[in-house]
DNA sequence: CATTATTGTCTCATTTTGTGACAATAAAAT
DNA sequence: ATTTTATTGTCACAAAATGAGACAATAATG
């Protein structure tokens, strides 16, 4: 670290103005459903990983460029959910102390300073695919337990409530979900996923019939775990269901 | 029309650059669902009416905005839907003409030639109560059914259609579609609504037992058409139902 | 070989939805 | 006045979906 030399942020001249984007990144761990949070360094500030749009680059592609970077994976289910766009979004001196922290070059009219509109967007990773590696910007960035989030800053905590009710409302009709769970798995597994997703129990007879009679799983051998009592089935999902998806 | 004084379109700095958003207003004159599109003057290009963001104006305020001016109408059904961001969406040869048929001066680096973000919403309004009013870069502003569209400029057609799939959507969860129909209605009015929004045909007795199941309706006195046939009963929206919805 | 916890499947009750029937009209036709 | 006509509100029953529990099958354990 060298206090007296300063680094500069790049320039304004690379990105469309006043444009941002935050993603939601839902993970699985087998128990709780969890978000990837980061923490700017020296700053006490908690944070959705979001970045900013290229000059020259399609907004889907800038937060499936982010998610490469923080997670490094490729093939995403990525989901637009809403556009924040109110003035008070804007937060310099938010931005100028963790500008500041992280010893960058801050002029008067810098613009991280600007208001940003904000597209956001929700993942589905499988968490034990990925091991998340924080930015430039920030110290960490790590699993959330969705009722155990820290305080985030600005509108952060908005946008993740209306992640989380919208991944809710899509879980039928877009049998999403699937990218939470590793390729195999047993009925069980997968009904506490949409327990974990949902936040209720669910009947396990009516789960397995209604899940069943989609059509969607594909059975395959018993998994024998040597717990004392009646093995499984493994199920993974049918080769053309949707499991990545990047377009509407 | 004075062709030596070009007019001067208001300046970069009065709103967000690269912003914009486009707004599908459904209107329901009591057969078909349509919506309202607008021609430029001179060029033939029909396009959804849409406008631009005030420096420290919220989104959502800019289109409520733009409603208020082209409908007259204050309280207005809006959902946000979808935002717009890829980089083809840049349109320069078409923004010049646009400007140049309205007598426009359009130096080089005119802001409207740049690439814009859209953020899409969709309205629905009493087609009874409005009469649509062209801005000052448009013809007119006419309704079209939504199986009749003229061909629309850029992105708007597929605008549209993700406009429609989503209220088709939201039309159950969120009671939406009241906003179509006059204060008092029939079932069948409300029926046949339903009906031009999900492009199908419903069967009368379920569909009545369905919406009396809601709890939603109040039911008035009867309506004497003249014809010859047992008149129906009139109903409304119960006062506490969310028929003019602004936030989420 | 008995015990134990869990699983797959079946059965029956309950609720919801599909489908048609039917009597009760309001106005026009007779 | 009476009959005719089209439409409406409601009921009745069938079919389908869902809720709720019962039960035998079965891996490991001891």
């Amino acid at each position: 670290m060298t206090p007296n030399k300063k680094k500069i942020f790049p320039s304004r001249e690379d990105y469309v103005p006043h444009l941002a984007y935050d993603s939601v990144i839902f993970g699985y761990n087998g128990k709780q459903l969890k978000i990837l949070v980061l923490e700017y360094h020296n700053t006490g500030f908690f944070a959705l990983p979001g970045g900013f749009v290229k000059r020259n680059e399609n907004v889907d592609d800038a937060v499936k460029r982010g998610l490469k970077e923080r997670t490094g994976l490729d093939n995403i289910y990525l989901e637009q959910f809403h556009t924040f766009g109110d003035t008070t979004r804007a937060a310099p001196d938010v931005m100028r102390t963790i500008l500041e922290a992280n010893n960058f070059e801050v002029e008067e009219d810098h613009w991280l300073l600007d208001r940003f509109i904000s597209v956001a967007y929700y993942a589905l990773i499988n968490y034990d695919e990925v091991h998340p590696r924080p930015d430039e910007l920030s110290d960490s960035i790590n699993w959330y337990a969705i009722d155990q989030l820290p305080n985030l800053m600005m509108d952060h905590e908005e946008i993740a409530a209306k992640a989380l009710k919208t991944l809710r409302e899509n879980l039928d009709k877009k049998l999403t979900g699937t990218n939470l769970l590793p390729s195999k798995f047993t009925m069980k597994d997968i009904q506490q996923l949409y327990e974990a997703i949902n936040g209720e129990k669910l009947r396990r007879t009516t789960f397995q019939r209604k899940i069943l009679a989609m059509d969607i799983l594909v059975r395959h051998e018993k998994l024998f775990t040597g717990g004392a009592h009646k093995a499984p089935f493994l199920y993974s999902f049918k080769a053309n269901h949707p499991k990545i998806l990047n377009a509407p």
